[in-house]
DNA sequence: CTGATTACCTGAATGC
DNA sequence: TGCATTCAGGTAATCA
């Protein structure tokens, strides 16, 4: 499932493919993959045909291309969901190619191809950008950029330069961006009154974070996902924060985490961060950190907002009652 | 404001 | 074998 580092993984595969690359050509093969796209595919096209790659960006798990054509920079934004990928196709591997005898390892992709960009790189090859999406989860759009209305850090007087677009200002900084403000989010969590994983989910208090990654920094940090947030400390929170980046910075490191051929980068290759996974996935096997302890605790699963969570009711003692 | 529910989706896995 | 059910979950809208 992509989350901020599979996102951020697929970010840099395609700064390095079509950064400056000229959009010549967009097929759209199902619209149900503009269906954010409210103008619809005509207008879709239309606009980004002959525009210029000029930067991809990232927030949380939303990334955008800067497309500048004849009216200005426009933001192409894309949302891989639960299962979108987003790859890169060049030579033989190319759509162009494919009609008469498919290559075997593309069918899979092929079969799930939304949208198509044909891309000129600045040294003239040509390639295909690739929206493939198997759950239709995620899609693209186009968008336009606004100032972020953001707070101003403590002690300063500017905002941290950010255009981003109309359809993203809800989605909250995320622990790798600079500007990440842990403080700040210590005071809204003390203002909620919810649980912690609930929280670490909400794309409006902390972005990035999905079910695997909340699980096993939740793990980390020691605590419960029912903690309520209105009475965390900061030190705890501080400790939540600094989990989620070290985890997020490792499984950076592997390539993201991969169960199965739905996440790959833009060249189809497979993180390998599953394996250093502690508590998703491990129901009923030993937590290894009570292992080394001495006590043996089986790491259990419980089901929660529609989804699975993982963690050691040693290491992640559960909250008493609603006011812890 | 909060939390619960639903819709949006497909395919793999499971149940009978 | 076949058909029905369950599960996976990110986002956003709706409802109480």
């Amino acid at each position: 499932m992509p989350e901020l580092p599979e996102v951020e993984v697929v970010r840099l595969g395609l700064r390095d493919w079509v950064m400056g690359a000229t959009i010549t050509e967009a097929q759209i093969l199902d619209p149900r993959s503009l269906r954010r796209h409210l103008a619809g595919v005509q207008d879709f096209q239309d606009q980004l045909t002959g525009t210029r790659i000029t930067n991809i960006s990232r927030r949380g798990k939303y990334l955008w291309f800067t497309v500048v054509g004849q009216h200005g920079p426009t933001a192409l934004v894309a949302h891989l969901g639960m299962s979108g990928q987003l790859l890169v196709k060049s030579g033989q591997q190319r759509y162009q190619h494919q009609h008469s005898a498919p290559d075997p390892a593309l069918i899979p992709q092929l079969k799930h191809l939304k949208i198509l960009l044909n891309c000129k790189r600045e040294n003239g090859e040509e390639v295909e950008l690739w929206f493939v999406d198997q759950r239709i989860f995620g899609g693209m759009f186009i968008d336009t950029f606004v100032q972020t209305s953001d707070w101003l850090p403590a002690g300063q007087s500017e905002v941290p330069e950010s255009l981003i677009p109309a359809q993203v200002t809800h989605i909250a900084r995320d622990p790798l961006d600079e500007h990440f403000d842990g403080e700040e989010l210590f005071q809204r969590l003390r203002k909620k009154n919810t649980g912690l994983k609930r929280a670490l989910l909400d794309q409006s208090l902390i972005s990035g974070v999905g079910n695997i990654y909340a699980d096993e920094a939740l793990y980390e940090a020691g605590l419960h996902y029912q903690r309520r947030t209105a009475h965390l400390t900061r030190s705890e929170v501080q400790r939540t924060v600094a989990a989620l980046r070290e985890i997020f910075v490792r499984s950076l490191a592997a390539g993201g985490t991969s169960f199965d051929a739905l996440y790959v980068d833009v060249s189809g290759t497979p993180g390998y961060f599953a394996r250093a996974l502690e508590v998703y996935g491990r129901e009923n096997q030993p937590c290894r950190r009570c292992a080394a302890a001495g006590t043996q605790q089986l790491i259990r699963r419980e089901t929660f907002m529609n989804r699975s969570s993982y963690y050691c009711a040693t290491c992640q003692p559960r909250p008493r009652n609603r006011h812890s």
